[in-house]
RNA sequence: GCCGGUGUGAUGGAAUUGGCAGACGUAGUGGACUCAAAAUCCACCGGUAGCGAUACCGUGCCGGUUCGAGUCCGGCCACCGGCACCA
């Protein structure tokens, strides 16, 4: 009989899902195992062939873990609220629910069709009333502990999307999911005050395994400083405070700058003779975007306070104040003190506006560029700090700053709050409303979830308002606490609300008492294993970490990291080695592959195309080797004879266990791979192969190939049950040894000769065995041997001169 | 500019962390089977020289440490990813 995947594949995976055999208990007495794949964002373009390669990743860990013992949760979901279905729903004229529903139907066929092991019964969906109920209860919380609040500010505003978007969603200045041009808008928004966790998210990246670019990108990302804030006199008679991380330099200030949006300019405004001017130069500035403001190649510009300056405390000198945008407002205090010669922009913009430049650290040629490297100079022209070191003078500054009141250590974060209002239907609706007398009011909790009314239209306004907005019958209500008239907040949550705690919800899924029951997360703690793609980092990653820390402060969850460990997947790329997109045409469907070759070696070649980790591009040569892996193994039932595991076999097989069960707890699924081809290749040399030995062959291969195992155990009675409920095999250190070795010679660190020895023969005879090779003899006759080397098991080698 | 990563045959990639460079797969070449092809099976498959055993060279480049370096150290180059007027 011929292997055919199309017979197998559809039956076995009907057995799996009638047995129940992958569906998680709260109730065991084995080991809990969590891992955890990133839920999809159920798309109208189906299952890409990048999906399966996570999925099948970890669906070899849980298969493997399973065996092995312990209880696996594997979960599954749907990340269903977004734009793109919004945008098709308004193209098509379908309520977004139905184009949910049938691309979830679409997707869950497709990825049951590769026989990952998910546990369907713990299914969930982010659109689910009976889910984002628990999204909204997560919101209200924030709001009771003043970790969300409306703030009128300008915005990141896509002008494609209409929407609002969070900075971590603006990627070079335009939007990261349509790549059009991002404004400033500014705008009443929620807020989610991330900042308030900066340091900790920081910290407790020590508590977790993650690939260390994850850990760098994320505090690069928050973008901690030290230094210290400064408040300078100025002549209006105020106190102009700044923030600067070279307290050290402060000497060297020999003018000010503040952003174009600084409150002091309107405080100053009555004694400012070039208001009319300081005004073009604002105007100017708002109506830039992000991306043209902060192009770094551009010339500085900026305008000169005319009536208002500043004392430069240490000097006692009069400095200029001026405006610039290149100051921000959102960054420390939004005023600088100027340091041009150890500052390159002050340096810039120094040199234009022709403004004295002093030399503060020696060891650079401050008249030709800035001299910012602060390791090695030594103060001069400072005062109190002359002769010292950088670093010394950074610390005795501080002190002396400190001491006269003038200013103090100050700790500085990139990291901005998270702007978490989105103005589109398709979104969790912000349960709250807004009442003249009592103001933004929180729903009852038992109001929740607010589900959203059907729209005649979905369609976004270029005023910037929710669609719902013109949903007078929904809009208008009471206040639940002074029961007046009330308008609800029209505004939806992002998509990173849903994902930002789904992970918990997998653990008790038809609660509908608590997002997650205590005796659930008791016993699943936190996710064991989480893999996810790199572009996560500083969205999903940091906003779910956020969450949970918030959660587990408010004591809800016992944990204050959701991921014990986190993996990262490379893409796919399509054959050329460029990103697969329909308008390179190089898009593979994974149904096609399914449908010619079968889903075991798909799965089997997505595990063996390279290093999990890295992209690597599609081969189409290289899957059809993988199916005829798959075959040479099926035929394997033809030279099938009764028998254990022969003598000769036995080291073979125990390094191949050893191989595969250490390779895959370290996602090396293309080594481990390798292993079983190289295995079978043996087998295939002896000719024959025992019941015994092939059933060792099937565990083994069953989590990479569930499909083709389940057959051949069962045809050839290999096993009691399923083979995907078997115990993994164990195998013995002492049996991975071969009697005898090769071991090479060397002399002089040079190849010369090979020997078969004893394994464990001692480096006297090792080295007396090399010697007597006729070879070796003749390369050191006549010369002194001035050292002998013996690495057991793998060489001998001799110096000789 | 800052942070992280990568560089190995024609090709995807291995190499137990300092010990046989190129496992395994693909492509290619030769052969078996076949009327023929596909499929399958067998052999070869880094470069140079040689009929040959063999010798020399070879892991981006230059240098160093070491009996021995793809692996460690110093200095470069190239490419990829992230951040970026963050004071």
């Amino acid at each position: 009989m011929k292997y055919d995947p199309k017979a197998i594949e559809p039956k076995w995976q009907e057995k799996w899902e009638e047995a129940g055999v992958f569906h998680a208990s709260n109730d065991s007495d084995k080991p809990k195992y969590y891992t955890l794949v990133e839920f999809p964002y159920p798309s109208g373009q189906g299952l890409h062939v990048g999906h399966p390669r996570p999925y099948t990743a970890l669906d070899i860990v849980s298969r493997k873990r399973r065996m092995q013992g312990y209880n696996v949760l594997y979960p599954i979901g749907w990340d269903a609220f977004g734009l793109p279905t919004e945008n098709y729903a308004i193209k098509n004229h379908v309520h977004p629910a139905e184009v949910t529903k049938q691309n979830i139907a679409r997707f869950k066929k497709q990825i049951q069709s590769l026989g990952i092991s998910f546990d369907w019964s713990r299914e969930i969906n982010t659109t689910d009333p009976e889910y984002y109920k628990w999204t909204q209860w997560i919101f209200l919380q924030l709001l009771k502990h003043g970790l969300a609040y409306k703030k009128e500010m300008a915005v990141n505003w896509c002008t494609s999307c209409k929407c609002v978007l969070a900075n971590e969603e603006v990627v070079n200045g335009v939007c990261e999911r349509c790549g059009s041009e991002v404004v400033r808008k500014v705008k009443s928004q929620w807020m989610l005050k991330i900042t308030e966790y900066a340091q900790r998210l920081i910290d407790d990246l020590d508590q977790v395994d993650y690939p260390e670019r994850v850990k760098a990108q994320q505090i690069n990302w928050i973008g901690r400083s030290t230094g210290a804030e400064v408040d300078f006199n100025t002549t209006a008679g105020d106190k102009l405070t700044i923030y600067t991380t070279r307290p050290d330099t402060l000497y060297g200030a020999t003018y000010m700058v503040v952003s174009p949006e600084h409150p002091y300019l309107e405080k100053w405004a009555d004694k400012l003779h070039n208001m009319e001017e300081i005004r073009a130069y604002q105007a100017e500035a708002a109506r830039k975007s992000d991306f043209e403001r902060t192009e770094v190649v551009k010339e500085k510009t900026g305008v000169r306070l005319d009536g208002v300056s500043a004392i430069n405390p240490l000097t006692g000198k009069e400095i200029p104040i001026f405006i610039s945008d290149y100051v921000l407002v959102s960054y420390g205090t939004g005023a600088i003190m100027a340091v041009p010669a150890h500052d390159t922009r002050d340096w810039e913009f120094a040199k234009k506006f022709n403004l004295p430049i002093i030399e503060v650290v020696k060891g650079g040629d401050v008249e030709k560029e800035a001299f910012t490297d602060c390791d090695t100079g030594i103060m001069v022209n400072s005062g109190i700090l002359d002769g010292l070191s950088v670093e010394d003078a950074k610390k005795r500054i501080v002190e002396y700053l400190t001491e006269k009141g003038i200013g103090h250590e100050k700790v500085n974060f990139k990291l901005r709050d998270w702007v978490f209002s989105r103005q589109r239907y398709w979104g969790e609706p912000i349960p709250v409303v807004y009442c003249e007398k009592c103001g933004w009011v929180p729903l009852p909790e038992d109001q929740l979830p607010k589900k959203k009314t059907n729209v005649k239209s979905y369609e976004p306004t270029d005023n910037g308002e929710s669609p719902l907005a013109h949903m007078t019958d929904w809009v208008n209500t009471t206040c639940p606490h002074c029961g007046g008239p009330a308008r609800r907040e029209t505004d939806t949550m992002p998509q990173w609300a849903g994902s930002s705690w789904y992970f918990l919800r997998y653990m008790d899924p038809h609660n509908d008492k608590a997002p997650v029951s205590k005796e659930a997360l008791e016993y699943w703690n936190r996710v064991d294993w989480y893999n996810g793609g790199m572009e996560h980092t500083t969205l999903h990653l940091l906003y779910s970490r956020f969450w949970h820390k918030f959660l587990y402060d408010i004591g809800v969850v016992p944990t204050a990291e959701p991921y014990a460990k986190r993996t990262s997947h490379g893409m796919i790329l399509g054959d050329n080695g460029e990103k697969m997109s329909k308008s390179r045409g190089n898009v593979v469907n994974p149904d096609d592959i399914v449908n010619e070759y079968g889903a075991d070696t798909m799965r089997l070649y997505e595990m063996f195309i390279g290093d999990f980790e890295k992209a690597a591009p599609w081969n189409i040569n290289s899957l059809r080797g993988c199916r005829r892996f798959l075959d040479r193994y099926w035929n394997l039932q033809e030279i099938l004879t009764e028998g254990g595991l022969r003598p000769e076999m036995e080291t073979v097989f125990h390094k191949t266990i050893k191989k595969v069960t250490e390779d895959i707890e370290s996602l090396k699924f293309n080594t481990a791979i390798a292993a079983l081809m190289a295995l079978l290749n043996d087998i295939a040399d002896k000719g024959s192969i025992t019941k015994e030995e092939l059933k060792i062959f099937t565990l083994l291969l069953n989590p990479f190939a569930p499909h083709i195992t389940e057959e051949v155990w069962a045809a050839n009675a290999l096993g009691e049950g399923l083979v995907s409920v078997a115990q993994w095999p164990a195998y013995d250190e002492a049996k991975c040894k071969d009697a005898t070795v090769e071991i090479v010679v060397q002399v002089n660190g040079k190849l010369r000769a090979r020997m078969q020895v004893a394994a464990d023969i001692t480096k006297d005879d090792a080295i007396a065995a090399a010697k007597a090779d006729a070879k070796i003899a003749a390369e050191i006759d006549g010369k002194r041997i001035v050292k002998e080397i013996y690495v057991p098991g793998k060489l001998v080698n001799i110096v000789a001169k």
